[in-house]
DNA sequence: ACTCTTTTGACATGGTCATGACAATCGCGG
DNA sequence: CCGCGATTGTCATGACCATGTCAAAAGAGT
């Protein structure tokens, strides 16, 4: 099982990393102070470190630094809200592994984390080509094709299709694509989902009208079936 | 498989080197410190080792010497901060393979890891020569020509369109184009990848507003077609 | 100092996305 | 089996954001 730490003060955004992760099948510790944080790290060893840098008691600037000074190399992921922050802390020699802006999807956020474990040892490739029914999709190359013929999809609908894919057979709600693909501090209404359906349907969908592989889960969400 | 073992104390240029490597297909093994490399590479068999001078614990001059005194001759790729430094360890002939001082563009260091391996033996030849549509390329003598006649690339370009080349098919984002052809330690605004692309196309495309060979992934990056 | 290259900034343009209206459909209870 | 409310399908519209493009500033090399 692998294990997260999260430092978050926001309480929502903590709630909805920790959620998303869980649904991943992480184990989730939480702290949403400095202080908090460091004690956690340093009794407890977790794989992943995802620390946010404006925080009460201990910027996470603080907490990065004194744990690199401990010895301690658990691999740290930062969140910031601008990228000149980071910037100035990469400039510090913070010794973190990645960072991301917010906002963030939860999909990058994965992507992140993965990319990071992965560095430090084993764990699956990313997803890079998939196909069913008729249509063959390349992320890498952000190519599509339906029974040979090309198509173009948006980024955003890449997007929503690598979701999908990655939860091929289950039921995802409109929210939870909206916290997943879109991320947490972006509200477009579950409008906005319909029509990413919509559109993806007209586009990989032999009959768009009577879908095949985005179904719809009524008064639930959609599921994406192979 | 190509092997690489990255000995660096310093975090940020660690995971810059490791990720621009690993982008380019090699596995990467990662140390921090100068007794953690000997370990390591008296354990396993790198194809090449990239082995920072200043280090913690044993510096990269130590961990050279000891190395090539037990007998193994993996080949050596030396940075550091400054040239003099190098001059230093030159003169008590060290037994590296090659040098480079920081900052350096990831290209560079790609260039030199590729001409050492060439040099052992195992490892496709530069990028020399290639043509697509009516454009031929000849990197080594830094020669364009376009339905025959002849045309000039600046020295950056000439990079991008290695990047792209080595890449095709593929869509890269600004960011990776900046990271891997800039250099980490650079930070320019995204506008200026587009005006290589701009001047790029002008020079490479028979109809420049209508672009077949380098395409926009919109919201992602570009794409070169061949 | 001159020239060529690179970077930056400003503006125009076009594509993408978010929204709301309305129609169609579904599910549930009668 | 029918009807009604709720949910979803569908489309048109406008705002916004990313890119295309140019010109001028900054930098590098000679």
């Amino acid at each position: 099982m692998t294990t997260v730490l999260v430092v978050e003060d926001d309480r929502a955004v903590l709630r909805g990393i920790t959620e998303s992760l869980e649904l991943e099948h992480f184990e989730v510790a939480q702290a949403e102070d400095g202080i908090t944080a460091l004690e956690m790290a340093q009794e407890t060893r977790y794989d992943i470190i995802i620390l946010d840098l404006l925080l009460p008691g201990k910027t996470g600037e603080d907490v990065c630094r004194e744990l690199r000074g401990s010895g301690n190399d658990t691999p740290i992921l930062i969140l910031s809200n601008k990228q000149e922050e980071f910037d100035k802390v990469l400039g510090l020699e913070l010794g973190a592994d990645d960072y991301m802006t917010k906002p963030f999807g939860t999909r990058e956020l994965l992507a992140r984390i993965r990319a990071i474990l992965r560095r430090g040892g084993a764990l699956t490739p990313d997803l890079v080509e998939y196909s069913f029914g008729e249509v063959w999709i390349n992320f890498k190359k952000q190519e599509v094709t339906r029974s040979g013929e090309p198509l173009k999809l948006t980024a955003k609908e890449f997007e929503v299709m690598r979701y999908f894919i990655e939860h091929e057979g289950e039921v995802v709600s409109r929210k939870q694509l909206l916290d997943e693909v879109w991320g947490y501090e972006t509200f477009p209404t579950t409008r906005t989902v319909d029509n990413f359906i919509l559109s993806l349907r007209k586009k990989i969908e032999g009959d768009p009208s009577n879908p095949r592989h985005i179904t719809t889960a009524h008064s639930v969400g959609y599921k994406f079936i192979k």
